[in-house]
DNA sequence: TCCAATCTTGGAACGACATTCCAAACGTGT
DNA sequence: ACACGTTTGGAATGTCGTTCCAAGATTGGA
């Protein structure tokens, strides 16, 4: 027998970014310091560098965790149309409940998840009638929204803690548009009152529903 | 008269911008360090911080400037089509030109810069068809997947500072992507070499016009 | 069972950073 | 010429990521 137990549990990489994952989602991007890791897994700072390169390395295997656990439910449904918002809306509500996995997107490290989520978008873009030659652009614009879309949800939703704030919050914002230069800012004036009432989850399916329309559209018979 | 001229130019809340621009596009986010911007700038922290509240407001700051400028530019063309493709396309070759930018997207501060966005994109989807009570919802989608895919790509493109390292770095991408598991990864394998050969740009426009189409076909007679 | 080799741990120390504080220098209005 | 508010820049502070090292724990072989 090699190894059974330790006085206190095993020190790991992988209970090392449960930890990060926990710490981000309680405090932040800024919340996630050597100095509360260590203290939350009663430890020093060697020995987590033992098991992880740097903060990057740390921050790129926390995003990865989330992505893979959000990716891992299959998509339930039989038209295509459905697989692809059961995979966007996953994608979504996993950016939604943990924001700071937003501000990894545009860092080059997290990089290797990409592949993971391609596969899981990609596989319902066959189905959708584009041809072979195609896959790739139609299912790389299609993660670029799910992305960005919820990248940008999770930039607004970061301002507001409390779920009751975003009402008020709304409602000062639209306000603040209300009051642009009527010169400059026509169409932001026009549509503030519609950006008050909007409901998150729904104008992101409604942009996957867009994106659908329009790549059946360019491949219909 | 109030004030003519100094010593040396005087200090202001534009030019600390500004040198922080310059200091971004040169070394990156990370290379903006108050000790660089004293230097280029042959002050001290405090004259800084007399002018700027923090470092975030500073970072809001140079991507409101970078955002503006690329706004700046009138869209041509007749067609609608064009010149949501006009507006599309500065921002994207702006957000490359200074890849930087993408990180900011996911930050809060930076959301004053959303009307200014929103209005040149809007302005446009009137002209696309689509009926005002849907105008929100439609632009929105619209800068959705404008500032995720140029964000993105940022990410790609800050792998490989020199451009001659693209092409390889491509095809070193392409090959880890073939190696993948054959169960898991059969749709990422199979667009491996259209991945190798695609242009960003064109990518991008692509995407553009799906969207396009989609909201085309909506509300289409 | 004991020993040496190796892996793992955690605390101390370091350099870089954002930010604050303050005293001197400057310009303005009287 | 004088007093007052503004602007300046350097020194000082606390926090952070990271490195280093000596002690502790574990393993495989004699």
């Amino acid at each position: 027998m090699t190894t059974r137990t330790r006085r206190t549990e095993a020190l790991s990489r992988e209970r090392i970014v449960d930890a990060a994952v926990e710490v981000l989602d309680a405090a932040g991007e800024s919340g996630l310091t050597f100095k509360v890791l260590t203290e939350r897994l009663a430890t020093g700072p060697g020995a987590i560098y033992h098991h992880v390169a740097n903060k990057g390395e740390l921050l790129a295997a926390a995003t990865d965790a989330v992505v893979a656990a959000a990716l891992a439910v299959e998509p339930a449904g039989d038209a295509p149309r459905d697989r692809v918002r059961a995979v966007a809306l996953g994608l979504f509500d996993a950016i939604d409940a943990h924001p700071w996995v937003a501000g990894q997107l545009s860092d080059s490290s997290w990089q290797a998840t990409t592949p993971h989520i391609l596969e899981n978008v990609g596989r319902q873009v066959g189905a959708l009638g584009v041809p072979e030659r195609d896959w790739f652009v139609v299912a790389t614009v299609l993660v670029q929204y799910i992305l960005g879309a919820a990248a940008q949800n999770a930039a607004n939703a970061h301002v507001v803690t409390p779920e009751i704030d975003r009402t008020a919050h709304l409602r000062a914002l639209a306000r603040t548009w209300q009051g642009l230069d009527a010169d400059d800012y026509p169409f932001v004036r026009a549509v503030a009152d519609q950006m008050c009432d909007h409901d998150d989850r729904e104008q992101f399916l409604t942009g996957i529903d867009l994106v659908v329309a329009g790549i059946a559209a360019r491949y219909a018979g």
